[in-house]
DNA sequence: GAGCTATGTAGAC
DNA sequence: TCTACCTAGCTCT
């Protein structure tokens, strides 16, 4: 589920487990073969996430690039490792973990240099310590395109995609069609703050969940028509009513949710494909300036 | 079990 | 603008 917050609990994983080991790196799958070979017997020294791109660094300068794209993992387990399973494009094994590198859009040995030229075409990550935000901010306020748009940029914002992109707007009842210059400047800098919160507690779950605890009862009577997910972040605890209502909802105001009532305003949730990606959005809370209310949802019960 | 969909980007054309 | 990547969760049968 690779928006920023996976990738540094990734990046947080590996380095745990692996960082100040001697490891064996292979490609069973053959198309990093080259890169990887390159690898075993040295010490990896760090992993870190920078946006949704993930970086491995090992001794004698050596940095590894990937991003996992739409549909990529990376799982870890203990070791032995078993005959790989599906494509692996990048295995690393320890005396005690392996972890397997599944489906990818990249994974490229770059190099010092290389990882430096990625990272000067992203925008700051709101989940790193030296980000600066105001670099952001500048792009977003003197920008004509619309704030849905700049908010999936990475070079505008690394880190943020279609959910947080859905959520953030919604929870500060800004419109993705509005245009980057007439976003209201103390709107902008709530708005940060909270990506901020909402990563972090992203990277802390290992899931997104945007809804205010406050908000969970509501949500949850809403959703009372849809199965209980499994949630295996959820399983093995008590079963507090919080619990129970987390693993009956989303955790998400409008994201996949279109034609349901927005929780706040009753109004069908709205979806529409922009730029080759869907954008959800309630047509009620989030208008443009002037724009008027739409009717809400009438009541089925 | 089959089929569909998706939290994304790079590269070919 | 289209396609590759080829996973994994969800829905439908």
């Amino acid at each position: 589920m690779p928006e920023g917050h996976s990738l540094h609990r990734l990046a947080r994983g590996l380095h745990r487990t692996f960082a100040g080991d001697v490891v064996a790196s292979s490609s069973p799958q053959g198309r990093f073969d080259s890169g990887a070979q390159i690898l075993t017997g040295r010490v990896l020294e760090e992993a870190e996430a920078y946006g949704k791109h993930l970086f491995v660094s090992f001794e004698g300068g050596e940095v590894v690039h990937v991003h996992l794209g739409l549909y990529g993992t990376m799982q870890k387990a203990k070791s032995p490792a078993p005959e790989p399973r599906g494509a692996v494009r990048w295995r690393l094994e320890s005396p005690t973990w392996y972890a397997d590198l599944r489906g990818p859009t990249a994974c490229d040995l770059v190099g010092p240099l290389g990882r430096e030229a990625i990272v000067a075409r992203l925008g700051p990550d709101p989940l790193r310590a030296d980000a600066e935000p105001e670099r952001a901010k500048a792009r977003i306020l003197g920008s004509r395109a619309t704030v849905g748009t700049l908010l999936m940029d990475q070079a505008v914002l690394s880190g943020v995609g279609n959910i947080y992109r859905a959520e953030l707007l919604y929870r500060h009842g800004v419109s993705p069609f509005l245009e980057g210059r007439l976003l209201r400047p103390a709107v902008l800098d709530a708005m940060w703050a909270d990506l901020v919160l909402l990563m972090n507690d992203g990277v802390r779950r290992g899931r997104i969940v945007t809804l205010d605890p406050g908000d969970m009862d509501a949500m949850a009577e809403l959703d009372a028509d849809r199965p209980a997910a499994d949630d295996p972040e959820l399983d093995g605890g008590e079963d507090s009513p919080q619990i129970r209502r987390l693993r009956r909802s989303t955790g998400v105001y409008v994201y996949r949710r279109q034609g349901r009532a927005c929780l706040r305003c009753g109004v069908p949730v709205a979806a529409q494909d922009v730029q080759g990606r869907r954008l959800y959005w309630c047509p009620g809370c989030q208008r443009l300036p002037g724009q008027r209310r739409p009717r809400p949802k009438r009541s089925t019960t």
